[in-house]
DNA sequence: GTCTATAAAGAGATAGAC
DNA sequence: GTCTATCTCTTTATAGAC
């Protein structure tokens, strides 16, 4: 959760990264190009520095790509575990966790576009598909209690319904672009009206 | 839309690959570890052949890529082409759209999968994002007939309803897998399900 | 916190025989 | 249609100076 705390104090000459802007610059590079079809001798050019420079600040590529799924799995988790997500009738803790889940990628775009895009080839990897099935089944449960509950459609299977709601809320990485004419609020608003209501007038 | 033409005779002893069945295998190791993370040697290794006779088929491992995505982006555009997408209401046209992609993802699952994995990082790449972009628009213009006729809710933007609803079917390829529980007809009456009437009981 | 230079391994692709 | 061997370039990562 901690987003570039003060606006970072516009340095001047030689950029001098922290850890935390090189995280930052890095992951943006990653989404460009892709991780593992960006080299850490391109990476560093694009941010300006040496290679040595960035191994200075992580022991290896893998390292900071696991820093930013850290980020981006911490973020996404702690939406599960907000008040509004813990009691409430289920369609409305269902509502608040698609709300909270849409924040956190607007709010985090760069770590959970990278996050979205990982495919296991790794340890790293492999740890962050997991966290990511783990919360994928806690919203399928909540569906589950919704349908349970009588306020969502019951002729569709619960894991099923929990996968094309994500579906659409995880495509928005795709190309939500921040200061464009949708702002966060509003998408979040689009998304639970196509998934509750439906588009049919 | 040529997959497979026969099951193929059951080669026995050495493979002794052709090119369709070749591009079919590379197609299944990419999508499992990534394009730019599967080497040719790590490739050729899984498939039980030497690199050189990989590039007795194929010029270049980008032109196994290319060969794919040819065969994807046919696919989706020819759903386009289709008599239900031509005439009749525009909403219905949609849904004839809509029933259609899903049905191209679960048939040419492994190829739609590589495409939509694509960043844009050479210019076959970039043909690639081009013509699914050409798509996405023609999608968000049946959208906007379907709003103008009054059967699609228009509080939502065109662009944005059409990126939500692919989103959500594109995002099949993530989870999908043939002989499933669910089958490729209900998977798309599902899909329309929830992007037209929605959730909500 | 940065640099240049370099090591060691892996990448895509080819030569030429069978 | 396949193979082994090899070329050349690029890769990740490190050494050591400033």
């Amino acid at each position: 959760m901690t987003d570039t705390p003060a606006p970072a104090p516009a340095r001047r000459g030689r950029p001098g990264y922290d850890r935390e802007q090189l995280l930052a610059g890095a992951v943006r590079v990653f989404n460009e190009q892709g991780y593992d079809a960006t080299s850490v001798a391109a990476l560093t050019e694009r941010l300006g520095l040496s290679k040595a420079a960035l191994y200075h600040h992580f022991d290896s590529k893998e390292q900071v790509l696991d820093a930013s799924l850290e980020h981006a799995l911490g973020s996404l988790e702690a939406v599960l575990d907000t008040p509004d997500a813990l009691s409430g009738d289920a369609i409305d803790r269902l509502a608040a966790v698609l709300r909270g889940a849409v924040a956190v990628l607007v709010a985090e775009l760069p770590h959970v576009t990278l996050l979205l895009r990982v495919r296991g080839n790794s340890e790293v990897e492999r740890r962050a598909l997991a966290r990511r099935r783990a919360f994928d089944q806690r919203i399928a449960g909540l569906v589950r209690e919704a349908q349970r509950e009588g306020s969502v459609r019951s002729d569709i299977e619960a894991s099923v319904v929990a996968r094309l709601l994500f579906g659409m809320v995880n495509s928005i990485v795709e190309w939500y672009r921040p200061g464009g004419a949708e702002d966060a609020g509003r998408l979040a608003d689009d998304v639970l009206t196509v998934a509750l209501h439906g588009l049919r007038t």
